[in-house]
Parts: structure tokens; sequence; C-alpha cells
DNA sequence: CCTGTTCCTGACCGATTGGTCAAATTCTTA
DNA sequence: TAAGAATTTGACCAATCGGTCAGGAACAGG
């Protein structure tokens, strides 16, 4: 039975776990400290503890929050769309994540990258259990001949790799191309749109 | 002027750069530990510090003698060879190094994900210079009509995001995949070479 | 064998870490 | 407005961090 927050608990932890995003996705879970979050969100340190049992509680937090709004893109990939405009689609929809939410997609780089101790099971199940499911879908269309034979699993992995691509190594992908801005975003749509429109058509 | 190194010091600094690679690739910079590294190194933490100054000493040593290596596949891009050939077998070289050297992957990896603190530099100079070069090539060919019209540095980013996927998100890949061994390796080379056929054949 | 150099170690240090706690402050509500 | 609950804080703690240092052990060449 959980309470209903009051205004003050919601403005403060919402603070904690913005602020908490903003350390961990630059730091790593244990390069991350205390301190550091504390000092964004505004807060004394044993105050964040009385909002959250400990870092690790923080972090699953962020975690658990940050699994479903991930996934999203890839729940609306439709068995009845066109084939080739659905998986652009979800190509365009992914990337413009990594554009608008880069932190997220490094906190969840990081955890896989440190080999996902605290997230190990989500991804055998309901992570797993998705990517199936859409993979059965678009087997259906290769076997249909709508859309030409790839390995689904592989090439859902290229999605995922091309498009966070951006927002893991962002640094790289600016340093090479000498950019500053968001601009490049609209380079990587237009590359990609091209990119999978050629691989994809039967 | 370098002295020749002993076989006992030899011996003990390979032990610990290898001790460091596995535990830095593992952890990042800051969640790696001295005593960590001195542990898988088979010697005592002050010990380690006799042969390296400082844990950044080593993690630097580690990244530089990286850098090259990891290079070295698209150095090998030859502008006289076949366009499409030269691509797939960049994407094969690259692939074989995330399935042999994944550490080494992630190591780099973890460094980026953070900003690139310390190899910042090495991103803007040399690897851009050697992106931009190998770019230049591939832009020749598609002006000559021997590949297709695609952004040469969104697809050489393409290259490497999906092939250091594999090394980066293993966990992940595994996960989805439901396997343990090396075999889905295979597969991802298969794909690669559909996909990028595909993709750059004008 | 002796001697100087290289290699190695236990004990230790100051700084930082995640986390605790009692007391003070602020808020809510009757 | 008074009492009780919720919130906040400074002071503090044990553990761990990267790193130092004096001295001992092993090794080399003569």
């Amino acid at each position: 039975m959980t309470q209903p927050l009051t205004r003050i608990q919601q403005k403060n932890t919402t603070a904690i776990l913005e602020a908490a995003l903003e350390v961990f996705s630059q730091h790593g879970f244990r390069g991350a400290t205390l301190d550091q979050i504390a000092k964004a969100a505004g807060l004394s340190k044993p105050n964040l503890l009385y909002y959250f049992s400990s870092k690790e509680a923080i972090h699953e937090t962020l975690l658990n929050g940050l699994m479903d709004t991930w996934l999203d893109p890839l729940r609306t990939l439709n068995p009845q769309g066109n084939p080739v405009d659905e998986i652009k689609g979800y190509v365009q929809r992914k990337l413009e994540m990594s554009r608008d939410y880069p932190r997220q997609s490094r906190l969840f780089a990081n955890e896989i990258l440190q080999g996902a101790p605290r997230i190990h099971d989500g991804l055998g199940g309901p992570l797993k259990t998705l990517v199936d499911e859409k993979a059965t879908v678009i087997q259906g269309w290769i076997d249909a001949g709508k859309i030409a034979p790839l390995d689904p699993h592989h090439l859902i992995f290229s999605i995922w790799a091309m498009t966070q691509h951006y927002a893991d190594f962002d640094v790289q992908v600016r340093q090479v191309l000498g950019v500053s801005g968001d601009a490049h975003f609209a380079q990587a749509a237009e590359f990609l749109d091209a990119f999978y429109t050629k691989s994809l058509t039967p």
C-alpha cells in the first residue's frame, strides 16, 4: 500500500532522480558519489538518504523507470503496417531518443558495459520476450517477401547499436565530425533512412 | 633514452597491464581499484606502484597502446581495392576484434562514455585525420558510382557501432539470443555481410 | 664470496567513501 | 496556537581509496 506523495516529497524525489541521472550517466555507478548527487539536487547528503535508503536504491529506481520508456518505441512496431516504413519509423524514434535523452542512454550503456549486475534478470525476461515477439513479426514479413531476408534479432541489434551510438559515443562523433550543436542528428537521420531503405527493400 | 627491460620487468609490466585491462574494462577507471589490479596481477599494491607511478599512469599506458591497434583495420582500407569488398572486409576485421578482444573494446567504450577525459585530444587529432582521409576515399568511390551514395562519416560510424556492439553490449546480446558461447558471432558476420552488401551496392 | 643494484613488502597516511544519528527545524492539523 | 509529524542538518563513523616510505630480500657482476 503506497502512500500518496506530498508536494515536498514529490519535488525532492524528482530532484534527486534528475540529479542522479546526470551524475550516474556521466560517471557510472561506482564513479558517482552521493555528495555529487546531493549537491546537484540542492540537498544535503543525509537528506538524500531520508528519501532513498541507499545509493543503490537511487540507481535501481532510475533503471526501473527507464526500462519501459526505453522499449516503448519497439513496442509500437505495428505488425499490420508497411514493413519497411515500420522498421524505419522505429529507427527514427530510437534516434530521436538518443538526441533528446542521451543521459538515459548512457546510464543504460554504463550498466550493460559493467555486465548489467543490477538488471541482469530484466534482460533475459521482459526484454527477451519483447524482442522475440517482434523478431517473429519481422520473420513473418521476410517469409511474405515484404522485406529482404536478414536475421531479425541481429537487425534489431543493428538498430540499437547505430542509434544509441549517437548518444553513448557522442564525444567521439562530435570530435570526428568537428561539430558542436545538434545538426549532425539530421545527417544521421538521413543516413539511417537511406541505409535501411536500401538494406530492407527486397 | 629508454633502457631495455630486464626479463623480470618485462614479465611484471605485462602482468600488470593484462590485469589492469581486465579490471578497468569491467569496472571503468573510477570503479577499478589498485588492490583489484594488484591481486589480479599477483603482485602487492606497492609493487604495482614500483612499476607504474600511479593508477592513471597504468590507464594511460593501456589506452595509448590500444589506439593504434584499434585503428589498424581502418588504416588497411585500400583505395585501390574493390570498394564493396574493401568496406565489407573492414567490417569483418572489426567484428573479429570485438570477438577476440572484447576487453579492449569495453575499455575504450568506458572512456568515451565518460566523455573521454583522458584521450579527448587523440580523438580530434589522429583519429579525425584518419577518418577524414578514409571518408574522402569512400566519397571518391561514391562519385565514381562504385557504391551507393551514403554519407561516408556516418557509414564509418555505423561500422563502429554495429561491430563494437557485440563486444560492449555482450551481456545484452547473449541474454536476448539466449546463447553462451561464441556461435552468435558467425551469425553476426553473416548478417553484416548481407546487410552491407545490400546497402552499399549502387 | 662481497657489494651495489634491483625488486619487493608491511606498516602506515590523509582523503574520500557510503551511511548513521541525535537534535534542530519546518510543516500540518486539530 | 499548540502538539505531533515530517523534514533537514551538522557531526560523526568505519571502511576503503590512492599513494608513501623505510627497510628487507633477491639478484647481478666482479
